[in-house]
DNA sequence: CAAATATATGAGTGGTTGTTCAACTAATCA
DNA sequence: TGATTAGTTGAACAACCACTCATATATTTG
């Protein structure tokens, strides 16, 4: 029995008032199987957060939702305190992570926030310091 | 002016069918106060996803999430597939940064989600693959 | 086609992060 | 008090990341 387990042994025993084998397996069973719940793409979560979660790119994705409509990189770069390759490389992130949208109009390159990005920052505002 | 202005002296030029030193000021300004509405604590912001971005850590606050009640360290070790230490890493960091809450019970220590870690991942599993 | 422009991409690099190991604290109990 | 146990913390290090610089691509214009 690895040391995980009888730590968890000890801790049924201490709860239940006592413990045996199958105590602990219906118990890490149930953990497991609470484990394997976790979403079929947590892949595309985690990048999302990852994303998400670098001062520059958060603050182009915030600049984009404040502005309420498709912003030019040249408008993007000017607001942003990083050079304009920094900026598109943040761009490219975002939208491989699927935060951001793009379109093209001649050389121009127009990007604009996902309604994942949007909810993102929403839920971010709605539960500001409101933690339980 | 600098060379950013430039580009966007020439995108308000081609739009707008002229364009002047203040059409250049005005646009600025707007984008520039866009900005600076990003929410005065956005290291928290910023420090929540993050933290939620790692697997090790999003992996524990799924569980924690299914499991629908606390759950003491014990229980979540043999779950993740990190040594002991990383997991208590792992919770460490996830308290800092208002992601669950603690609580001690005789040498136990038993952990929670807050809500606003379980509000993030209801927006990710309701916008999963729904983007614009 | 050549020049200019808007943006993207790749290589390189310093700084950050996640993990493990070892040492530590705090609580229980003999 | 000494031993044991649950969990935390710090140092060290490899892996990863965000930036800049230089170069490339694509579009428009002369």
């Amino acid at each position: 029995m690895s040391s995980q387990t009888k730590r968890l042994e000890r801790l049924i025993t201490e709860k239940n008032g006592g413990c045996c084998d199958s105590d602990i397996e219906e118990r890490l069973g149930s953990l497991r199987s609470h484990h394997s719940e976790v979403p079929a793409d947590s892949d595309a979560d985690l990048t999302a957060l990852k994303t998400l979660g670098s001062e520059t790119r958060y603050d182009i994705v915030r600049l984009l939702e404040a502005a309420n409509r498709e912003l030019c990189v040249c408008e993007i770069n000017p607001i942003v305190e990083v050079s304009g390759s920094a900026v598109s490389h943040a761009l490219s992130d975002l939208y491989d992570a699927g935060l951001v949208t793009r379109r093209k109009d001649g050389t121009w390159r127009y990007y604009e926030t996902t309604n994942r990005a949007e909810a993102l920052l929403k839920v971010l505002d709605e539960t500001r310091e409101g933690d339980r």
